[in-house]
Parts: C-alpha cells; sequence; structure tokens
DNA sequence: CCTTGTGTTCTCCG
DNA sequence: CCGGAGAACACAAG
C-alpha cells in the first residue's frame, strides 16, 4: 500500500538512477497496465530519457526527454518501481511467497532497458497501478482531483481547519479524501488519528479547535518519519531496490489490533471499519 | 468472503 | 429538477 512516504522513497532513490540514461528497450508483457497503446508508448520513450522525478500525492510525474512528454505512474495498491544493474536476478535461495527477490518475476508488467545495461522494473501483483504517457497540457486535468500535496504545497493551519468544519462526514474519510490532502492513505490516516488521539469515525464537523490542531500537527511528523524509515512494508511495498521499508515497527495501531495500547498501555488496539476500510484505533485513548 | 486507491456511478437532501 | 456531498460500487487477485 505505498502512501507518500513510499512513493516519496521511491521517487528520491530512483532520481540517483535513472535520470538521463537513454531507454534502449522497453518490455510490455501486459499491455493494460499501460494507457496508451503500446506501439505509441514505446515510440515515444525510446531512445528518449527520463530527466525528472516529480510527486504529486501518490502520483509519480515523471519528465521526459521529449519536452512535452510526461510519464505518468501510479503503483495503486500493489505495485512497485524496481532498478536493477541487471536483469535474471535470482534471489539468493530465500525467496518466500511475499518477497519475490528475482527480477523480472511473475507479477512484472514492464520492463525499461537503459543504454548503460540496467532495467528499470514495473511490478504489480494485482494489476491496479498504471502507466500513462500525456502531454503536458493534460497534467492539470490529471491532477485536479489531487489537493495540497503534504510534503510540496504548504499547509496552513486557518485553511484547513475550515476544510475540516465544513465537512460532513468522519474525520477518517476526511484524511483519506485525495482531493483535500494528497497522500494520506489507511496506515497513515489511522496513525495521525491514533497521534491526535481523536476516534476515526467522529464527524469531521464535530471537532473542536484543538483536536483539529492536534491533527495537523500530527500530519508532517509523521509522513517524515516514515520517509525517515523509508516507509511501512505491510505485504508488498519494496523500494526501488527491492527492499522492505522500516517504519512497520514503529506503527502505533496500524495492524496491531488486539495488542495493548503502546501510549496508555490499558486500552486494547481495536479494528472496526470507518469510510470503508479497516480501521485501527485504541478504544481508550482515543476520544 | 476479505483486502485497498482511485475513478465512476448512485442516492440522498435541501 | 438542480447541484453538491457522500456513499457505494467497480476494478484485480490472492
Amino acid at each position: 500500500m505505498p502512501e507518500l512516504p513510499e512513493v516519496e522513497t521511491i521517487r528520491r532513490d530512483l532520481e540517483k538512477k535513472i535520470l538521463n540514461k537513454k531507454i534502449v528497450q522497453i518490455n510490455i508483457k501486459l499491455s493494460r497496465i499501460i494507457k496508451n497503446k503500446t506501439a505509441d508508448f514505446k515510440k515515444i520513450l525510446i531512445n528518449n530519457k527520463f530527466t525528472k522525478l516529480e510527486r504529486l500525492g501518490k502520483l509519480l510525474i515523471i519528465h521526459t526527454s521529449q519536452p512535452e512528454k510526461l510519464l505518468l505512474a501510479h503503483l495503486k495498491m500493489t505495485g512497485q518501481l524496481i532498478y536493477k544493474k541487471q536483469d535474471k536476478i535470482i534471489g539468493g535461495g530465500h525467496s518466500d511467497k511475499n518477497q519475490i527477490l528475482d527480477f523480472p518475476n511473475r507479477h512484472t508488467r514492464v520492463v525499461f532497458k537503459f543504454i548503460d545495461g540496467s532495467f528499470l522494473f514495473f511490478n504489480d501483483q494485482r494489476t491496479f497501478g498504471y502507466l500513462e504517457i500525456i502531454n503536458k497540457n493534460q497534467l492539470a486535468n490529471k491532477t485536479r482531483n489531487y489537493g495540497v500535496d503534504l510534503m510540496n504545497g504548504k499547509l496552513e493551519f486557518e485553511w484547513f481547519k475550515a476544510k475540516i468544519k465544513s465537512r460532513k462526514t468522519s474525520i477518517k474519510a476526511v484524511l483519506l479524501d485525495q482531493k483535500f490532502l494528497a497522500g494520506i492513505g489507511n496506515i497513515y490516516a489511522d496513525e495521525i488519528l491514533f497521534q491526535a488521539r481523536i476516534k476515526p469515525w467522529r464527524k469531521a464537523s464535530s471537532l473542536n479547535i484543538q483536536e483539529v490542531k492536534n491533527i495537523f500537527k500530527a500530519i508532517k511528523p509523521i509522513l517524515n518519519k516514515a520517509i525517515k524509515f523509508r516507509g511501512t512494508t505491510f505485504n508488498n511495498y519494496r523500494d526501488s531496490d527491492g527492499n522492505k521499508g522500516d517504519f512497520l515497527r514503529l506503527l502505533k495501531v496500524f495492524g496491531r489490533s488486539g495488542e495493548p495500547c503502546k501510549r496508555c498501555k490499558t486500552g486494547i488496539i481495536r479494528k472496526n471499519k470507518v469510510a470503508g476500510r479497516g480501521t485501527h484505533y485504541c478504544d481508550n485513548c482515543q476520544v
């Protein structure tokens, strides 16, 4: 489940690895991953280069040496972008069903080969993710459903408070709404609400100023810390080297249902459905 | 049956 | 009947 910290980890790493290398070959193993016609996709990228990597929420925006063309990459739930200096990497005998160390493998959908012989693999077990080349003038339309990026955009408390108070749905649904804030997914929404001591199903408009402030103050530190630890690997997420993120052990509530609360020591972490998603919270110290 | 990010469609309400 | 909000659904595969 790559959310902002995971996508940002990939972006920062790939920036050092793939930029300004000529793309010499593209192997499309599953064409529906690519929203363009495969012939067009190859024609636009082969013999060109990736020149800049940007991120908006969970969406990667990759500039190319074709000045009007951008490559969008979305990993959705199980997508991976993995860079290797050569292909046919075999996992050294310690593969398991959750960590396939061979590249390419059965989840590899698209392979880019660079002029120096290195490879970028787009892997996706569930195939919800996509790659799409667009013209620059289409970008605004593609990103119209993305609100403030939590690392790049400026986030002002008065605006944040007004938005929260205007919403009639649960605070969890609001945090997951990409049109409001771009980048928070199910894991970090639960962690933010735990940090702010707010029960996830509370109506957003019912929160008092101090509660809104507590959420506001929790967001960036949690995401920044998750980036520092290279993201959370709960199931499928891997960084661009194929390694797991290290933030899992620092999660306070997500995936901990039935365990005692790490903060109050008396509550038990519960899991309920809120906003249609599995939602974790302390039944004692979240109000 | 469950899981999730996002785009689309349905439904409700004033 | 409308616009907007929010809920529900669709998608895929294990």
